[in-house]
RNA sequence: GGGGGAUUUCCCGAGUGGCCAAAGGGGACAGACUGUAAAUCUGCUGGCAACGCCUUCGGUGGUUCGAAUCCACCAUCCCCCA
């Protein structure tokens, strides 16, 4: 089986534009690609992850990567399925999260050797000069047919300003520009940017008479038909310090039951036999999938160490047992504690576990804080000096949310 | 350039001078039931020293005893005409 079977099979491919020949030079090895990210926050999320996977399935086949840095279409902001138009960066806030989707791209695909590129588009876009490009590149794009496009779609009735319009002609460029280049082949993407993407092949054919292709990746979501990797306050980030090993753990150990076994596929590098034994799991049995799932998934972006830290804390607090090293931490000092009390409302807010005091008394009201498996049942209730000391105590919001705290 | 319309609490969306911290829905959060799932049911959803007080209805001023509601200007967006 070629790789592109088995891309097809778990689930990963979208649309292509010509299945023949790109299963042809995929399978072969013979493919130079490219994924453009857009660097709009200052950490990878989850769905960049799932195309950093699909860079790697491909590279290990023997293909070329490109991983292209959007600084430059950035700039411009894609206006892609949003209904509101992005917010402006800054050139200092697009340079700054350029640098980190660097870092964290070089963690998980092999840029030595030339067996992957990183190229950052502001390269050749920022020297453009407009009138040049409007009669190169302009002239090749019929605005009839950009209006047409899926992706402008929801924007026609809210509003798409003259910059946003231009993205699509940027990304069209980038992939110009690099199947001169650097050889550049085809382009992957979400599936979102599937008439984007298609601008590109069409540049190519117009002004060089030559085919190049282009294939979406599914995008992942969920059973009820939303992305997945966001969760109400913001993505799922890569970045440790955005979304901790933990949290990302806890994130896929949650996933619905209907949704598993689709991420185990799309995400994970286990082995098609592997998965087919899971696909007949049911009911509690799925539990165990999702532990595979979340494991699996953390040790792709945080390392075994931490996965092994991230599984050992959820199994303590889930299943039993008193393991809080890797709980979430808030650290009191004598000050915070006052006159040696602190009153479990504000001990709640200092901790982030929730906003305000009537946020912290509702909570307690009805039944959903823990305090060293005890229920506080009054909104009184206070904690002295001596019971931080040590271990410290642990505060339970609800059932999953666990904190501890510590005197320092 | 001309004309018309919109902007409400996390989101959608009611509200057109006092009875408005603002209907309804969604989401979020919590409780029950469970398998750290889904579905369902219940509660809850601006802040605080809390039968009271304070801050909110795009922004700034104004009219009024009293403004989300009226007026003026500004900003942003939509639609029609050019």
């Amino acid at each position: 089986m070629g790789i592109y079977e088995e891309l097809v099979q778990r689930g990963l491919i979208a649309q292509v534009t010509n299945e023949e020949e790109i299963r042809e030079m995929v399978n072969n090895g013979k493919a130079t690609f490219y994924i453009g990210f857009d660097c709009t926050a200052d950490s990878l999320h989850v769905g960049h992850f799932m195309a950093l996977c699909l860079m790697k399935r491909l590279q290990m086949a023997g293909n070329k990567p490109i991983a292209l840095i959007g600084d430059g279409t950035t700039m411009i902001g894609d206006p892609s399925g949003r209904t509101d138009m992005r917010q402006m960066l800054t050139e200092e806030t697009i340079a700054y999260n350029a640098e980190c989707f660097k870092k964290q791209m070089e963690k998980f695909i092999d840029f030595s050797d030339g067996k992957a590129l990183m190229l950052r588009n502001s390269a050749w876009l920022k020297p453009l000069n407009y009138i040049e490009m409007l009669r190169e590149v302009g002239a090749c794009f019929s605005v009839n047919n950009m209006l047409r496009a899926e992706c402008y779609k929801q924007r026609m009735e809210k509003g798409l300003s003259f910059l946003e319009f231009n993205y699509m002609i940027m990304q069209s460029y980038d992939f110009y520009y690099m199947f001169q280049h650097y050889g550049c082949n085809m382009q992957f993407g979400g599936n979102d940017q599937w008439s984007n993407m298609l601008g590109g092949t069409e540049l190519i054919r117009r002004k060089l008479g030559k085919d190049a292709h282009a294939m979406t990746i599914t995008l992942l979501l969920n059973s009820e038909g939303k992305k997945m990797g966001k969760t109400a306050s913001g993505a799922v980030w890569l970045d440790p310090n955005k979304t901790s090993p933990f949290e990302f753990y806890q994130y896929w150990r949650n996933v619905d039951d209907a949704d598993v076994l689709k991420c185990i596929r799309m995400l994970t590098f286990l082995s098609l036999e592997e998965i087919e034994k899971m696909d007949s799991w049911e009911g509690a049995q799925l539990n165990e999938a999702k532990n595979i799932l979340a494991y699996e998934l953390t040790a792709l972006v945080h390392g075994t160490e931490e996965a092994d830290k991230a599984k050992a804390a959820s199994l303590a607090l889930f299943a039993g047992g008193g393991n809080t090293a890797d709980m979430p931490t808030t650290e009191l000092t004598n000050d915070d504690l006052g006159g040696g009390q602190i009153d479990v409302l504000s001990l709640m807010v200092k901790c982030g576990l929730a906003t305000s005091k009537g946020e912290a008394r509702r909570l307690v009201q009805q039944g959903g804080v823990t305090v060293n498996d005890a229920k506080v049942t009054a909104i009184e209730t206070t904690f002295g000096l001596e019971q931080f000391t040590g271990e410290g105590l642990v505060i339970r919001k609800g059932k999953k949310v666990f904190h501890r705290v510590v005197l320092v």
